[in-house]
Formats: C-alpha cells, sequence, structure tokens
DNA sequence: GTAATTGCAAATACTTTGCCACGTA
DNA sequence: TACGTGGCAAAGTATTTGCAATTAC
C-alpha cells in the first residue's frame, strides 16, 4: 500500500499538482478507506482532520478529480434524482458527463445473475441496482 | 401511458396517499420523463410548475419513496462521494439502504460487454460505468 | 368531522468562493 | 522569486421543516 501511495503521488505530480502535505493523507485517507467517501467524513476522519481544513480537502478533492485519480460518484449535478420504480421493469442510464444528458438504455441489463449471487452470498434483503453508464456524448466530443 | 397513469395512482391509494391534484400532476409528469429528474427541474416543468410549491413537489416525492413508487438514485446521503480511480482496477459497490455502510464488491464486474456495445452504437468517448446494489444488509433486516 | 396535504417562509446542511498568508519548485 | 496551495470565514445553493389554511375521505 505504501508502493501504491508513491504512484499516486507521482500520478499527481505528472497531473501538476504540488507535493504536500495535505495532499499525502488526503491520499493516504482514500486509500485506506477503500470505498466512496464524503467530504464530510473526511473531514473527521484522523490524521486527516488534524492537518488540514475541509475547504483544503474540497480543492483537492477537485484537482485530483480534474486530473483523473479520483471520480466523483453519481450524477454529478449537486441535486438528487428521483425515478419512477415501475413493476417489471428496469432501466439503466447513459449519461453525458459534458452536458448531463441522461438517456435510458435499452439492452436488457447484465446483471440480474451477480444479483442472484450476491443476494445468497451476503443475506440483503429487497435487493436491486442502479447501472449507469458515463461518457462524452458525440455533440460534446 | 394514460392506463399507466391510473394504475400508479391506484398504487399511491394503496400504500395510503390521498388522490390530489398535485400528486397525479406530478406522476405524470415522471411518467414522461421516462427518466430520472431532480427536484428543481419538476419545479420548473409545466403543468406541474403552476399547480403546486416546491415544498410540496418535495414532500411527496418522499412519500413516494416510502411508498416504493418512486427510487431515489444513487448513495443516498446528501453528500458528494468520491473516489479514488486506481488504474486496472473497478469496482462495484454493495450498499445498505438502512445503515447506510458501503461495502466493495469483489466479484468480477459483468458490465463490460455491454460497455464495449454501448461505445460502439452511441459514439461515447472516455466511457465507464458505475455499478451498486442496494438492499437491506442482514444487520438492519 | 378528522386527518392528511398544501403553501409560504424560515431554517439547515452541504458546497463553493474570496482573500491573504504560506510553502513548493 | 513566482505561483500553486492552505486556512479562515463568508456566501451560495439545495434541502428540509413549522405552522396555519385547505382538502380528501
Amino acid at each position: 500500500m505504501s508502493a501504491d501511495l508513491g504512484e499516486l503521488v507521482d500520478r499527481c505530480r505528472a497531473g501538476g499538482l504540488r507535493r504536500t502535505k495535505a495532499l499525502e493523507v488526503l491520499l493516504g485517507t482514500l486509500l485506506k478507506a477503500d470505498r466512496p467517501v464524503t467530504l464530510a467524513k473526511l473531514e473527521k476522519s484522523r490524521p486527516l482532520a488534524s492537518q488540514c481544513d475541509k475547504a483544503t480537502i474540497y480543492r483537492l478533492l477537485h484537482r485530483l478529480t480534474d486530473a483523473g485519480i479520483v471520480r466523483r460518484l453519481g450524477l454529478h449535478e449537486r441535486a438528487a434524482y428521483f425515478a419512477l420504480v415501475l413493476p417489471g421493469q428496469h432501466r439503466d442510464y447513459l449519461i453525458c458527463t459534458e452536458c448531463g444528458t441522461i438517456a435510458p438504455i435499452d439492452a436488457p441489463c447484465p446483471v440480474h445473475e451477480l444479483e442472484e449471487e450476491i443476494r445468497q452470498d451476503t443475506g440483503y434483503r429487497n435487493l436491486y441496482h442502479e447501472l449507469e453508464f458515463f461518457g462524452t456524448c458525440p455533440k460534446c466530443a
């Protein structure tokens, strides 16, 4: 994992970021978390919290996102998205990361088997999934 | 589609909601949208905008979510989630809708073929996807 | 008649930015 | 030295709630 951190820092440097204490601690925290985290969570996690301000974390996350080292999950508007749940109908979506257009995908969803596996392996109830594809649409490219 | 609307209203009634003008117009708007929409969008869409206040839309969306007629997309905290993008590594997640726990899934992701299809069919660039499973974890069940 | 629903407005919560001091290259 | 970066605090934007009036059942 230490090697990973070094590699990450290298990628940051290559992306034009400076090597700062805050950057290293943030990367280390993200690496250790090994799953998506919120800004709020990061603000509270040691040793990051004692190292820097939340504005710093915020700005670092954005620089890292621009550099392709971090990804912001979900539909990228700052607002919550709601959709009808229609019985017998499952939809996946294709979203343009530039213009934000959301289009339903017709293709049958290839995830049901895995969902069944997970249901059996983990004991989770009321399982469902969301699958979104992101990219730059032809118009925006 | 008119039939769908009637059916939706029935499900709402069964879920304990009252049949109001705002409810009908909101359902009609969601049905017509045929994809996830934000509260902000709904506030601006006719004829919904002229029919009711944004607080009403907000509360209706939540009642509908509780009744299982609408689903709120994404990781359900009110905050943005960030995750490291590690080269050669793609991760899907399993999230408990009750306690919010997020766990990475080990299983190989079954979506790559579909992603390739979409790349070719749509001409989207820089395509990637997010796949999340949601359910109630054994602890919370 | 009773309880759910609505509108308006105020309160929260999370995000984003300005400005000047500081540290990296 | 020059310019990206950091801290602090204030502003911005989306969400959430209180309460009295209204409406569905």
